[in-house]
DNA sequence: ATCAAATATAAACAAATGTTCATGTATAAT
DNA sequence: ATTATACATGAACATTTGTTTATATTTGAT
């Protein structure tokens, strides 16, 4: 069978050194060089440097939303729902750490108008995440809190996954990782 | 009085345009522009590109190396510290949310050797925060987390606090702001 | 008024960068 | 064997970018 690997590999190759140096600080030349073919190459798999970073980000985007969507229309309560929010970002962020790191670092590089297209994207996952948080008020499962604040609190509080996947693959339980946060989220540090 | 206000404004553009549109987008010739001069006329101020970067970046995290070293000297109970670093952030991202996004998202763009030292720094820090967990869990007054994750997490979880107060200076409110942060990250979302 | 420091301009540079074009070779199906 | 498709090369391009150099003007203290 043919899996039409060149193309793969090449888009691999992107993601690892936009992941290790930058999209701005990768260059066509570094790609090309490490997929030991000339520049000029490049371009019979993409049309635009571009591309690349748009190619990744909305794909990974996509499967953000598809898990949160999916956990949304379940009939679980607001708390197992919140659990398993943060149980979907523990396994992307462990199995695609590369893109993560994108969608974390990389997105203020897109152009327009992919890049109001992305904020937008970005913006409908806060108020997902928003609406949930409100329906487990509601349910009284969760506390009073402040829907805007408890929203970035969660979700800056598992951003860093991605890194702590990226730099050691092995090491890592993801379902112990995701037992801890949850603790935390759920239960606060306080004794 | 004189408050060489010339290089002072030169540096305060160059800040928000890095803000604006990142370190690597933001050329010399934009700084200049901005500040209705020739590009060449920057270098009476800086030495190059990279000096802005160090100078901001080393600046803050000082600063938040300050705050946690008073904090960590005192003789506060392990909650009430933690309580008071959060302050710390809250105040600090409120005062000077461009600086702080700088050492949220540009600190990649520093050049060796002041990369390794400023990385050297950043785990300074995340030591800090451990130590401040750790005794706290001795003490008893907070529970027996997993410390790597506690630390990634609450650190992670006061990351966006510069963006709130970047796009609306005056609406937020850092007092309030701080009580939901501590309460979340005491007492969990859970009812 | 003089003189030094601060502030500005104009021109030029070398290097880097994304991309294109014309052309060539290997591969696999017909 | 022929042919279409995938994969590759080399040269060239127009821009952009950080920085330097030489020189001028403004400003404030003496």
């Amino acid at each position: 069978m043919k899996t039409t690997t060149r193309r793969e590999d090449f888009l691999q190759a992107s993601l690892q050194l936009i992941h290790e140096k930058g999209f701005k600080a990768t260059t066509m030349r570094a790609i090309a060089e490490r997929m030991d073919f000339d520049v000029s190459n490049s371009y019979n798999y993409i049309t635009s440097k571009q591309d690349i970073l748009e190619l990744f980000l909305f794909r990974i985007s996509q499967e953000f939303h598809h898990a949160m969507d999916n956990i949304l229309a379940s009939s679980y309560a607001a708390d197992e729902k919140l659990k398993q929010v943060i149980s979907a970002h523990v396994q992307v962020s462990a199995q695609k750490p590369y893109e993560v790191a994108l969608m974390v670092n990389e997105w203020r590089n897109l152009k327009e108008p992919k890049y109001s297209e992305y904020v937008e994207l970005r913006s409908q996952y806060e108020r997902k995440m928003s609406k949930l948080l409100r329906a487990g008020i509601k349910e009284k499962v969760f506390k009073q809190v402040d829907i805007k604040v408890a929203t970035a609190v969660i979700l800056s509080s598992i951003r860093w996954l991605y890194d702590a996947f990226a730099k050691s693959k092995n090491t890592m339980n993801p379902v112990e990782l995701e037992r801890q946060i949850v603790a935390l989220i759920f239960g606060g540090v306080m004794r």
